[in-house]
RNA sequence: GGAGGGAUAGCGAAGUGGUCAAACGCGGCAGACUGUAAAUCUGUUCCUUCGGGUUCCAUGGUUCAAAUCCAUGUCCCUCCA
């Protein structure tokens, strides 16, 4: 069954989004932040895990599960949720952005982006009719258009020919949808440029999805402005009754900005990323807990939170579980971190009901940047 | 008692006359990471007032020049008795 978006509210100042949807008979709130499992697992931890932290969507990777194991087993064992366990709602990813991260322009063709394979060198080609059929068959909730995702600093001209053929491949990946219980979502790009969002929005919007994406951001060292003039330029075309996603969205003021632009949707690798390499949110900023200060700090990460691991372990345990290279540390930082942001979804939720949206992003900047904020 | 081998930066280990403040690995100290080819990658790691200063077990010597050659000593390892 295909779940039913709705908005619940606008906050006053800022027109942000309070967003509600029922999946099994559970309500989901937005704007929500999706850890993201690209191959069917959220790194080191477990769909239990996940659960107890609030979480709600997770995402996976069509590019990688159609490599390993493949769709066709996935499918047999009874799609992506029996595969791997988690009865939440699961969105896919088209493989759009291997096509930044893994080919290069010349591989980029109308037809598809051929890939050369990470695990064995063949060569391979995805088209979007490929990627839709691979995410029917892992059986998602919400699956994405294959989009050329080029970097956000591409030139006007070359992002103007990629918007234009990533709504080619958006009405090709339509026409290829198969899966009524599953919402298909179109993506907008367009860089920082004003009038290719708009234009990729309206035409995106013209061809009629389940819920919009913004793509192309955050994966060119764009500053945070830019980037949330990409936000602006988007949201600002898209439908209100329709979920927006910014793809790969994922530090804490960015999901407070990304609400206050009018995003629902959120996901990002860098919580545990950063945890599996040492890095921990907290209310004061980012910390590193391999440095050596922290070699005997017996005090929770961060005092104010409620996630498993501030409840029972210290930064001195943590730090020293990480320096030991025990994967029992990256699980305690990845379930941190997630939490992290979950909680701080909730938070921005609560003043979208309270209308106090702006005053909360100013009090979080204040605790988390100090006097640094826009000093980069 | 006899015969060999060895001692290099926090550790391991290259280097056997000048291009050596000394490869490389580990450890240490930092940094990066935003739809995950990422438990990865990068920098740094004798002292310094950045001019330079002091190093390769110790002492003495050879040489224009020594971690590298010679002598003696100290310590370690292996084999033989």
């Amino acid at each position: 069954m295909k779940l039913q978006f709705a908005v619940q509210k606008k906050e006053k100042e800022t027109g942000a989004r309070l967003g509600e949807f029922t999946y099994n008979g559970k309500v989901y709130e937005t704007p929500m932040f999706m850890p993201v499992g690209t191959q069917a697992s959220v790194k080191t931890l477990s769909p239990e895990e996940i659960k107890d932290m609030n979480a709600g969507i997770i995402l996976a990777n069509t590019y990688h599960l159609w490599l390993r194991p493949g769709e066709d087993i996935v499918n047999r064992a009874g799609g992506l949720h029996k595969f791997m366990n988690y009865d939440g709602p699961i969105l896919t990813d088209s493989g759009g952005f291997q096509v930044f991260s893994l080919a290069n322009p010349k591989d980029i063709t109308e037809e598809g982006v051929v890939f050369k394979n990470h695990l064995n060198g063949d060569k391979l080609l995805l088209t979007p009719e490929k990627s839709i059929e691979i995410q029917n068959k892992l059986d998602s909730d919400i699956a994405m258009s294959f989009d050329e995702c080029p970097p956000a600093s591409a030139s006007h001209d070359y992002l103007k020919q990629s918007v234009e053929r990533t709504l080619r491949w958006a009405k090709r990946g339509k026409m290829a949808h198969k899966n009524d219980n599953q919402m298909l979502f179109g993506i907008v790009q367009g860089g920082y440029y004003e009038d290719l969002r708009k234009f990729s929005a309206l035409e995106t919007v013209k061809i009629g999805f389940d819920g919009y994406s913004i793509g192309g951001v955050a994966n060119d060292h764009e500053s945070k402005e830019e980037m949330y003039k990409a936000f602006s330029y988007s949201t600002k075309y898209l439908p209100e009754d329709k979920l927006r996603y910014a793809m790969g969205i994922g530090e804490p003021i960015d999901l407070i900005e990304g609400a206050i632009r009018g995003i629902d949707l959120f996901d990002c690798v860098a919580p545990t990323r950063l945890a599996r390499h040492g890095h921990a949110f907290t209310k004061k900023g980012k910390i590193n807990l391999k440095n050596a200060k922290y070699k005997e700090e017996f005090h929770p990460i961060d005092a104010t939170c409620d996630c498993y691991t501030c409840q029972h372990y210290t930064k001195a345990y943590v730090r020293h579980l990480i320096t030991s290279e025990e994967t029992f540390g990256a699980r305690l930082l990845s379930i941190h971190n997630i939490r992290f942001l979950i909680s701080l979804t909730e938070e921005i939720r609560e003043a979208i009901r309270k209308d106090t949206l702006l005053q909360y992003r100013e009090e979080f900047i204040k605790n988390y940047y100090g006097d640094a904020y826009g000093k980069e």
